[in-house]
DNA sequence: TAAGTTAGGTGACTTTGTCACGGTACTGCT
DNA sequence: AGCAGTACCGTGACAAAGTCACCTAACTTA
């Protein structure tokens, strides 16, 4: 919990330029934090919300979980973002309709919902950047469901790998589990296993514990559907 | 094209309270439409959009199509809504994820995009419900998701199969094909055939040409998954 | 170095999706 | 009435994906 609000404020404001119009009575509500997160701390399915987030720094992943323990990854929340989900269930009074986990320690500032609502009302730049962050999520989560009941595994895995290969700066070396890939995509981790080893076989990509190698990115791209 | 916008003012506003507020000055933008729909017009994805669209009368189905044909409804807008994926794009300024169709005759109400971002501005409650509409839609395509990825088909058709006859005001007898259900699902034909005649093997269900009647709602609902 | 934990492999099976047909009921036309 | 064309449904054979049970290999830690 931060002894001072105001020494955060630089940060904040030049992570959210569309906070720069807030007035500086508006930052002196007393509910008004900048938290720091601790890792896998989790914020369940189902929960009515006090506070509207936004990351300063780290990462939230925001997943779905099923009955029978399978679990698949919507979308993440970087530094500068903030949570249409959970937003949504603010702004729409309604329970929210998935999980949070924090991947790693981070900040976060949280707005009470009341004066979330005043500034999404009052300060036109924080509004649209709401507006955008909704958006953009709906498109994420349009694609996503596209996806999942459209392409193959073989597909997913490739285009998600070669995602990652680009995020690790074109390292052709991924340190990840089958495991967390089965997270990932919503799939099982034997499904992971066996397309993986199909890709091996093709020397298509190089398997070891915890990591893959990527061998030939032009046929892992091939794989990649539409 | 409407002659006279004014003439539906009174329709427009106890349809949309939100825009009770709109000044008539506001309504007298020369881009402001009412349009009569006809069925089967299509709004494909991937266009940038003019107007954003509140529906006054009939539906409008949301859907996405993967390159194999196969099709899934993403959900429908009826009198009085407004569509988020639509408005998710003028918001966002991003092109659309899904097409549109219209099912019935009707009419919209059109609004030109600049006009529409205006308006959201300005107007307190318009804003408000347009933001309950995304936060709305969110949590809808965030159902269908775990549905489709978490979810049996027995459960999902045995939980559309229900829900339509609430709709129907409780009449057991519904007038549907086996390939609407499977555009509605997302799945093939020959899926939801296999699993109705399934339901009827064990008299759950009674098919007939074009028609499905419920023979035991009980063991129906007892196959609607959490 | 032994024990425990995490990561990965595999075979057998079920469910779901795909392909290629074939049959049956309706519709409209002559 | 007869016929062609279309919409709707059934089905078998197969492929792809998910489930279950169990195993082995590799790291970690005491």
């Amino acid at each position: 919990m931060s002894s001072n609000l105001f020494e955060y404020l630089p940060r904040i404001v030049s992570l959210f330029p569309s906070l720069a119009d807030i007035s500086e009575q508006d930052w002196k509500h007393s509910g008004i934090q900048v938290i720091e997160t601790e890792p896998n701390h989790i914020i369940e399915e189902g929960q009515f919300l006090e506070y509207a987030i936004l990351i300063l720094e780290g990462t939230v992943r925001m997943y779905k979980i099923s009955g029978g323990g399978r679990e698949i990854t919507l979308y993440r929340i970087h530094g500068g973002e903030c949570c249409p989900l959970m937003t949504s269930s603010i702004l729409g009074e309604s329970e929210y309709e998935a999980s949070a986990c924090v991947e790693t320690t981070g900040l976060v500032l949280a707005v009470p919902v009341d004066i979330f609502r005043d500034w999404t009302d009052r300060y036109r730049k924080f509004r649209q950047f709401i507006f955008k962050s909704f958006a953009k999520r709906i498109v994420v989560m349009s694609n996503l469901l596209d996806s999942i009941n459209f392409k193959s595994i073989r597909g997913r895995i490739s285009e998600h790998l070669v995602q990652m290969t680009k995020q690790a700066g074109n390292s052709n070396t991924l340190h990840i589990t089958h495991d967390i890939l089965a997270i990932e995509l919503g799939t099982a981790r034997e499904v992971i296993s066996r397309t993986l080893k199909g890709l091996e076989n093709e020397a298509t990509i190089k398997l070891s514990r915890g990591k893959i190698t990527i061998m030939n990115q032009i046929a892992l791209e091939s794989y990649i559907e539409a």
